[in-house]
DNA sequence: GCTTTTTGGCTATCAGCATTAGCTAGAGCC
DNA sequence: GGCTCTAGCTAATGCTGATAGCCAAAAAGC
Protein backbone atom coordinates (compact mmCIF):
# COMPACT_ATOMS: atom_id res chain seq x y z
CA UNK A 1 0.00 0.00 0.00
CA UNK A 2 2.01 3.05 -1.49
CA UNK A 3 1.20 6.53 0.75
CA UNK A 4 -1.24 8.84 -0.98
CA UNK A 5 0.65 11.61 0.34
CA UNK A 6 -2.68 13.43 2.01
CA UNK A 7 -2.90 16.04 4.19
CA UNK A 8 -5.96 18.01 5.54
CA UNK A 9 -4.84 20.68 3.49
CA UNK A 10 -5.36 18.26 0.29
CA UNK A 11 -8.29 16.59 1.44
CA UNK A 12 -9.91 20.25 1.84
CA UNK A 13 -8.73 21.42 -1.10
CA UNK A 14 -9.76 18.48 -3.32
CA UNK A 15 -13.27 18.14 -1.92
CA UNK A 16 -13.65 21.67 -3.34
CA UNK A 17 -12.68 20.73 -6.17
CA UNK A 18 -15.11 17.77 -5.86
CA UNK A 19 -18.44 20.38 -4.68
CA UNK A 20 -17.01 22.70 -7.83
CA UNK A 21 -17.54 19.68 -10.11
CA UNK A 22 -20.23 17.98 -8.90
CA UNK A 23 -22.14 20.11 -6.99
CA UNK A 24 -21.79 20.27 -3.20
CA UNK A 25 -24.26 17.32 -2.18
CA UNK A 26 -22.28 14.74 -4.33
CA UNK A 27 -19.52 15.83 -1.24
CA UNK A 28 -19.33 12.05 -0.06
CA UNK A 29 -16.67 10.89 1.87
CA UNK A 30 -16.92 7.78 -0.51
CA UNK A 31 -16.35 10.02 -3.32
CA UNK A 32 -14.02 11.82 -2.21
CA UNK A 33 -12.11 8.39 -1.00
CA UNK A 34 -12.45 7.28 -4.50
CA UNK A 35 -11.18 10.42 -6.00
CA UNK A 36 -8.04 10.86 -4.03
CA UNK A 37 -7.62 6.78 -4.44
CA UNK A 38 -7.85 5.89 -0.76
CA UNK A 39 -10.34 3.84 1.57
CA UNK A 40 -13.11 6.05 2.95
CA UNK A 41 -12.01 5.07 6.58
CA UNK A 42 -8.40 6.29 5.48
CA UNK A 43 -9.88 10.01 5.42
CA UNK A 44 -10.01 10.38 9.06
CA UNK A 45 -6.52 10.01 9.58
CA UNK A 46 -6.85 13.84 7.79
CA UNK A 47 -10.38 15.00 8.80
CA UNK A 48 -12.68 14.62 11.53
CA UNK A 49 -15.49 13.62 9.49
CA UNK A 50 -18.06 14.80 6.77
CA UNK A 51 -19.77 17.68 8.69
CA UNK A 52 -15.46 19.12 9.47
CA UNK A 53 -15.13 18.57 5.94
CA UNK A 54 -18.21 20.57 4.94
CA UNK A 55 -16.86 23.18 6.66
CA UNK A 56 -13.17 23.10 5.85
CA UNK A 57 -14.53 23.23 2.33
CA UNK A 58 -16.71 26.61 3.21
CA UNK A 59 -14.02 28.61 5.53
CA UNK A 60 -11.77 27.66 1.89
CA UNK A 61 -14.80 29.03 0.46
CA UNK A 62 -14.78 32.54 2.62
CA UNK A 63 -11.54 33.17 2.44
CA UNK A 64 -11.52 33.11 -1.01
CA UNK A 65 -14.64 34.87 -1.54
CA UNK A 66 -13.22 37.23 0.48
CA UNK A 67 -9.57 37.80 -1.22
CA UNK A 68 -11.03 38.03 -4.49
CA UNK A 69 -13.55 41.04 -3.23
CA UNK A 70 -10.39 42.15 -1.71
CA UNK A 71 -8.33 41.92 -5.51
CA UNK A 72 -11.38 43.80 -6.95
CA UNK A 73 -11.78 46.52 -5.02
CA UNK A 74 -8.34 47.58 -3.93
CA UNK A 75 -7.44 51.01 -5.60
CA UNK A 76 -11.25 52.37 -5.93
CA UNK A 77 -13.94 53.70 -3.89
CA UNK A 78 -17.47 54.59 -3.79
CA UNK A 79 -19.69 53.02 -6.81
CA UNK A 80 -16.66 51.60 -9.14
CA UNK A 81 -15.58 49.67 -5.83
CA UNK A 82 -19.19 48.52 -5.45
CA UNK A 83 -19.30 47.40 -9.62
CA UNK A 84 -16.31 45.88 -9.08
CA UNK A 85 -17.29 43.86 -5.46
CA UNK A 86 -20.47 42.77 -7.03
CA UNK A 87 -18.64 41.45 -10.30
CA UNK A 88 -15.92 39.56 -8.03
CA UNK A 89 -18.47 38.38 -6.28
CA UNK A 90 -21.03 37.04 -8.65
CA UNK A 91 -17.63 35.95 -10.49
CA UNK A 92 -16.66 33.52 -7.65
CA UNK A 93 -19.91 32.04 -7.01
CA UNK A 94 -19.94 30.72 -10.57
CA UNK A 95 -16.15 29.82 -10.94
CA UNK A 96 -16.61 27.39 -7.30
CA UNK A 97 -20.42 27.09 -7.56
CA UNK A 98 -19.83 23.98 -4.83
CA UNK A 99 -17.71 26.43 -2.62
CA UNK A 100 -20.47 28.92 -2.88
CA UNK A 101 -22.96 26.19 -1.70
CA UNK A 102 -20.80 25.30 0.55
CA UNK A 103 -21.31 28.98 2.63
CA UNK A 104 -24.67 28.64 3.32
CA UNK A 105 -24.25 26.39 6.05
CA UNK A 106 -24.01 28.57 9.31
CA UNK A 107 -20.99 27.81 11.36
CA UNK A 108 -22.04 26.86 14.90
CA UNK A 109 -22.18 29.53 17.23
CA UNK A 110 -19.14 28.02 19.10
CA UNK A 111 -17.07 27.93 16.13
CA UNK A 112 -14.82 31.01 16.47
CA UNK A 113 -12.22 30.48 13.64
CA UNK A 114 -15.34 29.78 11.47
CA UNK A 115 -16.75 33.24 12.60
CA UNK A 116 -13.91 35.38 11.84
CA UNK A 117 -13.01 33.76 8.22
CA UNK A 118 -16.70 34.42 7.42
CA UNK A 119 -16.31 37.94 8.36
CA UNK A 120 -13.68 38.33 5.76
CA UNK A 121 -15.99 38.74 2.77
CA UNK A 122 -18.37 41.16 4.99
CA UNK A 123 -15.37 43.26 5.67
CA UNK A 124 -14.52 44.24 2.30
CA UNK A 125 -18.29 44.92 1.63
CA UNK A 126 -17.91 47.45 4.89
CA UNK A 127 -15.38 49.10 3.55
CA UNK A 128 -16.67 49.20 0.08
CA UNK A 129 -19.56 51.48 1.38
CA UNK A 130 -18.03 53.39 3.83
CA UNK A 131 -17.00 55.77 0.78
CA UNK A 132 -20.58 56.20 0.23
CA UNK A 133 -20.92 58.29 3.78
CA UNK A 134 -23.88 56.48 4.98
CA UNK A 135 -23.71 57.18 9.06
CA UNK A 136 -22.67 54.48 11.55
CA UNK A 137 -26.04 53.67 13.06
CA UNK A 138 -27.11 52.89 8.53
CA UNK A 139 -24.06 50.68 8.25
CA UNK A 140 -25.07 47.21 9.38
CA UNK A 141 -28.29 47.98 7.74
CA UNK A 142 -26.92 48.75 4.41
CA UNK A 143 -24.10 45.75 4.57
CA UNK A 144 -27.44 43.74 4.96
CA UNK A 145 -28.91 45.18 2.28
CA UNK A 146 -26.20 44.63 0.03
CA UNK A 147 -25.45 41.52 0.87
CA UNK A 148 -28.87 40.47 0.52
CA UNK A 149 -29.18 41.73 -3.11
CA UNK A 150 -25.70 40.01 -4.41
CA UNK A 151 -26.35 36.67 -2.59
CA UNK A 152 -30.16 36.36 -3.53
CA UNK A 153 -28.96 36.98 -7.32
CA UNK A 154 -26.46 34.34 -7.43
CA UNK A 155 -28.12 31.94 -5.28
CA UNK A 156 -31.26 32.23 -7.55
CA UNK A 157 -29.20 31.98 -10.71
CA UNK A 158 -27.18 29.35 -9.32
CA UNK A 159 -30.16 27.28 -8.35
CA UNK A 160 -32.01 27.75 -11.69
CA UNK A 161 -34.10 30.22 -10.08
CA UNK A 162 -34.09 32.30 -13.47
CA UNK A 163 -35.91 31.02 -16.21
CA UNK A 164 -36.43 33.92 -19.03
CA UNK A 165 -33.84 34.53 -21.34
CA UNK A 166 -33.18 37.98 -20.47
CA UNK A 167 -29.57 38.45 -20.26
CA UNK A 168 -28.82 37.39 -16.63
CA UNK A 169 -25.91 40.36 -17.01
CA UNK A 170 -28.11 42.86 -17.77
CA UNK A 171 -30.36 42.07 -14.93
CA UNK A 172 -27.04 41.85 -12.37
CA UNK A 173 -26.17 44.92 -13.67
CA UNK A 174 -29.13 47.02 -12.63
CA UNK A 175 -29.77 45.31 -9.63
CA UNK A 176 -26.10 46.62 -9.10
CA UNK A 177 -27.01 50.23 -10.18
CA UNK A 178 -30.13 50.09 -7.91
CA UNK A 179 -27.83 49.62 -4.78
CA UNK A 180 -25.36 52.17 -5.91
CA UNK A 181 -28.35 55.02 -6.41
CA UNK A 182 -29.85 53.37 -2.79
CA UNK A 183 -26.70 53.88 -0.78
CA UNK A 184 -25.82 57.38 -2.70
CA UNK A 185 -28.84 58.65 -1.99
CA UNK A 186 -29.43 56.45 1.44
CA UNK A 187 -30.44 59.33 3.79
CA UNK A 188 -33.37 59.55 1.85
CA UNK A 189 -33.82 55.78 1.70
CA UNK A 190 -33.82 55.92 5.54
CA UNK A 191 -36.01 58.72 5.88
CA UNK A 192 -38.69 56.42 4.31
CA UNK A 193 -39.01 53.65 6.43
CA UNK A 194 -41.98 53.44 8.06
CA UNK A 195 -44.05 55.31 5.39
CA UNK A 196 -46.35 52.67 4.33
CA UNK B 1 -52.68 -3.98 11.03
CA UNK B 2 -55.27 -1.20 11.40
CA UNK B 3 -54.52 1.29 8.34
CA UNK B 4 -53.31 4.83 9.41
CA UNK B 5 -55.64 6.42 6.71
CA UNK B 6 -52.95 8.12 4.74
CA UNK B 7 -52.84 9.70 1.25
CA UNK B 8 -50.22 11.30 -0.92
CA UNK B 9 -52.16 15.07 0.39
CA UNK B 10 -51.76 13.91 4.21
CA UNK B 11 -48.36 12.52 3.92
CA UNK B 12 -46.95 15.95 2.02
CA UNK B 13 -48.30 17.99 4.50
CA UNK B 14 -47.41 15.94 7.60
CA UNK B 15 -43.74 16.00 5.46
CA UNK B 16 -44.36 19.91 4.71
CA UNK B 17 -44.59 19.89 9.21
CA UNK B 18 -41.63 17.67 9.71
CA UNK B 19 -39.63 19.89 7.86
CA UNK B 20 -40.80 23.38 9.68
CA UNK B 21 -40.67 21.38 13.11
CA UNK B 22 -36.98 19.96 12.11
CA UNK B 23 -35.32 21.34 9.26
CA UNK B 24 -35.72 20.51 5.56
CA UNK B 25 -32.25 17.84 6.11
CA UNK B 26 -34.71 16.24 8.90
CA UNK B 27 -36.99 15.02 6.03
CA UNK B 28 -36.80 11.58 5.93
CA UNK B 29 -38.81 8.80 4.80
CA UNK B 30 -37.80 7.19 8.13
CA UNK B 31 -38.56 9.95 10.04
CA UNK B 32 -41.61 10.84 8.02
CA UNK B 33 -43.11 7.25 8.60
CA UNK B 34 -42.49 7.25 12.30
CA UNK B 35 -44.24 10.31 12.65
CA UNK B 36 -47.18 9.36 11.00
CA UNK B 37 -46.87 5.31 12.38
CA UNK B 38 -46.17 3.79 9.30
CA UNK B 39 -43.42 0.77 8.89
CA UNK B 40 -41.36 3.14 6.09
CA UNK B 41 -41.57 1.15 2.93
CA UNK B 42 -45.46 1.82 3.32
CA UNK B 43 -44.88 5.62 2.33
CA UNK B 44 -44.33 4.55 -1.29
CA UNK B 45 -47.83 3.23 -1.40
CA UNK B 46 -48.67 7.14 -1.29
CA UNK B 47 -44.91 8.75 -2.54
CA UNK B 48 -42.68 7.64 -5.18
CA UNK B 49 -39.80 8.11 -2.95
CA UNK B 50 -38.06 10.77 -0.65
CA UNK B 51 -36.78 13.10 -4.33
CA UNK B 52 -40.90 13.05 -4.90
CA UNK B 53 -41.37 13.81 -1.29
CA UNK B 54 -38.99 16.82 -0.95
CA UNK B 55 -40.53 18.34 -4.52
CA UNK B 56 -44.31 17.46 -3.13
CA UNK B 57 -43.50 20.41 0.23
CA UNK B 58 -42.03 22.56 -2.59
CA UNK B 59 -44.64 22.31 -4.56
CA UNK B 60 -47.20 22.86 -1.20
CA UNK B 61 -44.74 25.51 -0.31
CA UNK B 62 -44.79 27.38 -3.59
CA UNK B 63 -48.47 27.61 -3.83
CA UNK B 64 -48.87 28.70 -0.49
CA UNK B 65 -46.26 31.27 -0.75
CA UNK B 66 -48.45 32.87 -3.87
CA UNK B 67 -51.34 33.05 -1.74
CA UNK B 68 -49.74 34.56 1.03
CA UNK B 69 -48.48 36.73 -1.79
CA UNK B 70 -51.85 37.46 -3.23
CA UNK B 71 -53.62 38.10 0.14
CA UNK B 72 -51.33 40.75 1.15
CA UNK B 73 -51.64 42.68 -2.03
CA UNK B 74 -55.18 42.11 -2.66
CA UNK B 75 -56.54 45.79 -3.15
CA UNK B 76 -53.04 47.64 -2.50
CA UNK B 77 -51.10 48.96 -5.66
CA UNK B 78 -47.68 50.74 -6.42
CA UNK B 79 -45.39 51.22 -3.03
CA UNK B 80 -47.97 50.48 -0.70
CA UNK B 81 -48.10 46.92 -2.64
CA UNK B 82 -44.63 46.23 -2.72
CA UNK B 83 -44.09 46.93 1.03
CA UNK B 84 -47.17 44.39 2.10
CA UNK B 85 -46.14 41.99 -0.35
CA UNK B 86 -42.41 42.14 0.71
CA UNK B 87 -43.66 41.50 4.74
CA UNK B 88 -45.58 38.84 3.53
CA UNK B 89 -43.06 36.93 1.54
CA UNK B 90 -40.40 37.11 4.53
CA UNK B 91 -43.29 35.96 6.97
CA UNK B 92 -44.39 33.33 5.17
CA UNK B 93 -40.29 32.18 5.25
CA UNK B 94 -40.24 32.62 9.13
CA UNK B 95 -43.29 30.63 9.76
CA UNK B 96 -42.58 27.96 7.44
CA UNK B 97 -38.74 27.53 7.07
CA UNK B 98 -38.71 24.35 6.11
CA UNK B 99 -41.16 24.85 3.30
CA UNK B 100 -39.24 27.65 2.28
CA UNK B 101 -35.73 25.75 2.50
CA UNK B 102 -37.50 23.23 0.14
CA UNK B 103 -38.01 25.95 -2.27
CA UNK B 104 -34.36 25.94 -2.92
CA UNK B 105 -34.15 22.86 -5.36
CA UNK B 106 -34.59 23.81 -8.67
CA UNK B 107 -37.55 22.08 -10.35
CA UNK B 108 -36.42 19.07 -13.33
CA UNK B 109 -37.13 20.94 -16.47
CA UNK B 110 -39.33 18.26 -17.71
CA UNK B 111 -41.50 19.13 -14.98
CA UNK B 112 -44.50 21.29 -16.20
CA UNK B 113 -46.68 21.33 -13.06
CA UNK B 114 -43.52 22.78 -11.07
CA UNK B 115 -42.58 25.04 -13.51
CA UNK B 116 -46.59 26.62 -13.22
CA UNK B 117 -46.35 26.50 -9.71
CA UNK B 118 -43.36 27.99 -9.68
CA UNK B 119 -44.58 30.79 -11.90
CA UNK B 120 -47.26 31.77 -9.09
CA UNK B 121 -45.10 33.88 -6.44
CA UNK B 122 -43.32 35.61 -9.67
CA UNK B 123 -46.59 36.64 -11.14
CA UNK B 124 -47.70 38.34 -7.85
CA UNK B 125 -44.39 40.07 -7.60
CA UNK B 126 -44.96 40.95 -11.37
CA UNK B 127 -48.15 42.72 -11.09
CA UNK B 128 -46.92 44.58 -8.10
CA UNK B 129 -44.38 46.23 -10.28
CA UNK B 130 -46.66 46.74 -13.31
CA UNK B 131 -47.94 49.42 -10.62
CA UNK B 132 -44.91 51.41 -10.89
CA UNK B 133 -44.73 51.84 -14.47
CA UNK B 134 -41.72 50.13 -15.45
CA UNK B 135 -41.47 49.70 -19.70
CA UNK B 136 -41.67 45.80 -20.77
CA UNK B 137 -38.14 45.13 -21.30
CA UNK B 138 -37.39 46.43 -17.97
CA UNK B 139 -40.13 44.28 -15.89
CA UNK B 140 -37.74 40.98 -16.12
CA UNK B 141 -34.97 42.77 -14.93
CA UNK B 142 -36.72 44.50 -12.24
CA UNK B 143 -38.26 41.32 -10.72
CA UNK B 144 -34.86 39.35 -10.39
CA UNK B 145 -33.95 42.30 -8.93
CA UNK B 146 -36.46 42.01 -6.34
CA UNK B 147 -37.03 38.49 -5.74
CA UNK B 148 -33.09 38.36 -5.20
CA UNK B 149 -33.34 41.33 -2.52
CA UNK B 150 -36.45 39.39 -0.96
CA UNK B 151 -34.80 35.99 -1.14
CA UNK B 152 -31.23 36.86 -0.28
CA UNK B 153 -32.18 38.60 3.17
CA UNK B 154 -34.65 35.56 3.89
CA UNK B 155 -32.40 33.48 2.98
CA UNK B 156 -29.41 35.01 4.65
CA UNK B 157 -31.59 34.99 8.12
CA UNK B 158 -32.27 31.56 7.77
CA UNK B 159 -29.17 30.65 7.63
CA UNK B 160 -27.85 32.79 10.84
CA UNK B 161 -26.00 35.27 7.89
CA UNK B 162 -27.16 38.08 10.41
CA UNK B 163 -25.57 37.86 13.78
CA UNK B 164 -24.72 41.17 14.93
CA UNK B 165 -27.65 42.56 17.15
CA UNK B 166 -28.91 45.27 15.52
CA UNK B 167 -32.83 45.04 14.42
CA UNK B 168 -33.52 42.90 11.24
CA UNK B 169 -36.71 44.34 10.81
CA UNK B 170 -35.51 47.54 10.49
CA UNK B 171 -32.53 45.84 8.28
CA UNK B 172 -35.39 44.32 6.04
CA UNK B 173 -37.46 47.48 6.52
CA UNK B 174 -34.34 49.81 4.40
CA UNK B 175 -33.77 47.24 2.33
CA UNK B 176 -37.26 47.23 0.91
CA UNK B 177 -37.47 51.35 0.77
CA UNK B 178 -34.71 50.93 -1.42
CA UNK B 179 -35.99 48.73 -3.53
CA UNK B 180 -39.12 51.41 -3.56
CA UNK B 181 -36.98 54.27 -4.58
CA UNK B 182 -35.41 51.95 -6.63
CA UNK B 183 -38.51 51.32 -8.83
CA UNK B 184 -40.19 54.49 -8.52
CA UNK B 185 -37.25 56.05 -10.17
CA UNK B 186 -36.22 52.75 -12.31
CA UNK B 187 -35.37 54.90 -15.76
CA UNK B 188 -32.89 56.39 -13.46
CA UNK B 189 -31.46 53.48 -12.66
CA UNK B 190 -31.58 51.62 -16.10
CA UNK B 191 -29.81 54.56 -17.48
CA UNK B 192 -26.71 54.44 -14.99
CA UNK B 193 -25.92 50.68 -16.37
CA UNK B 194 -22.78 50.56 -17.44
CA UNK B 195 -20.93 53.95 -16.28
CA UNK B 196 -18.74 52.00 -14.29
C1' DG C 1 -74.75 -10.55 3.33
C1' DC C 2 -71.40 -12.96 0.98
C1' DT C 3 -67.76 -12.98 -2.44
C1' DT C 4 -64.31 -10.75 -5.14
C1' DT C 5 -61.21 -7.22 -6.02
C1' DT C 6 -58.39 -3.63 -4.80
C1' DT C 7 -55.10 -1.66 -1.99
C1' DG C 8 -52.65 -0.03 2.17
C1' DG C 9 -50.19 -1.89 5.42
C1' DC C 10 -46.36 -5.34 6.72
C1' DT C 11 -41.56 -8.12 6.87
C1' DA C 12 -37.45 -9.37 4.57
C1' DT C 13 -33.76 -7.94 1.97
C1' DC C 14 -30.21 -5.25 -0.43
C1' DA C 15 -27.04 -1.56 -1.52
C1' DG C 16 -24.72 2.72 -0.22
C1' DC C 17 -23.36 5.72 3.29
C1' DA C 18 -20.69 7.44 7.75
C1' DT C 19 -18.27 5.87 11.36
C1' DT C 20 -15.42 3.01 14.71
C1' DA C 21 -12.01 -0.54 15.96
C1' DG C 22 -8.09 -2.73 15.28
C1' DC C 23 -4.31 -4.29 12.23
C1' DT C 24 -0.09 -3.43 9.16
C1' DA C 25 3.32 -1.54 6.51
C1' DG C 26 5.87 2.53 5.07
C1' DA C 27 8.75 6.60 6.39
C1' DG C 28 11.67 9.05 9.32
C1' DC C 29 14.84 9.10 13.49
C1' DC C 30 18.47 7.40 16.60
C1' DG D 1 19.57 -1.65 11.41
C1' DG D 2 16.14 -1.21 14.70
C1' DC D 3 12.15 1.98 16.87
C1' DT D 4 8.50 4.78 16.61
C1' DC D 5 4.98 7.02 14.52
C1' DT D 6 1.39 7.22 11.43
C1' DA D 7 -1.03 6.80 7.00
C1' DG D 8 -2.98 3.47 4.97
C1' DC D 9 -5.85 -0.97 5.18
C1' DT D 10 -9.97 -4.58 6.26
C1' DA D 11 -13.85 -5.77 9.06
C1' DA D 12 -17.92 -4.63 11.15
C1' DT D 13 -22.01 -1.68 12.84
C1' DG D 14 -26.00 0.99 12.15
C1' DC D 15 -28.35 4.13 9.53
C1' DT D 16 -30.58 5.40 5.12
C1' DG D 17 -33.52 4.72 0.60
C1' DA D 18 -35.45 1.38 -2.08
C1' DT D 19 -37.57 -3.13 -4.06
C1' DA D 20 -40.11 -7.54 -3.72
C1' DG D 21 -43.54 -10.09 -2.14
C1' DC D 22 -47.10 -11.29 1.47
C1' DC D 23 -51.51 -10.46 3.89
C1' DA D 24 -55.40 -8.32 5.81
C1' DA D 25 -58.60 -4.45 5.61
C1' DA D 26 -61.56 -1.89 2.94
C1' DA D 27 -64.36 -1.36 -1.07
C1' DA D 28 -67.04 -3.03 -4.96
C1' DG D 29 -70.25 -6.24 -7.12
C1' DC D 30 -74.02 -9.16 -6.86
Amino acid sequence: MPRAGLTPRVVAEEAARLCDEEGFDALTLASLAKRVGVAAPSLYKHVDGLTALRRDVALLGMAELAEALRGATVGRSGAPALRAAADAYRGYARAHPGRYAALQQAPRPDDEEAQRVAAGPVSVLAAVLRGFGIGDDQAVHAIRALRSGLHGFVHLEANGGFRLPEDLDESYGLLVEGFVRAFEGWADVAARTGDG
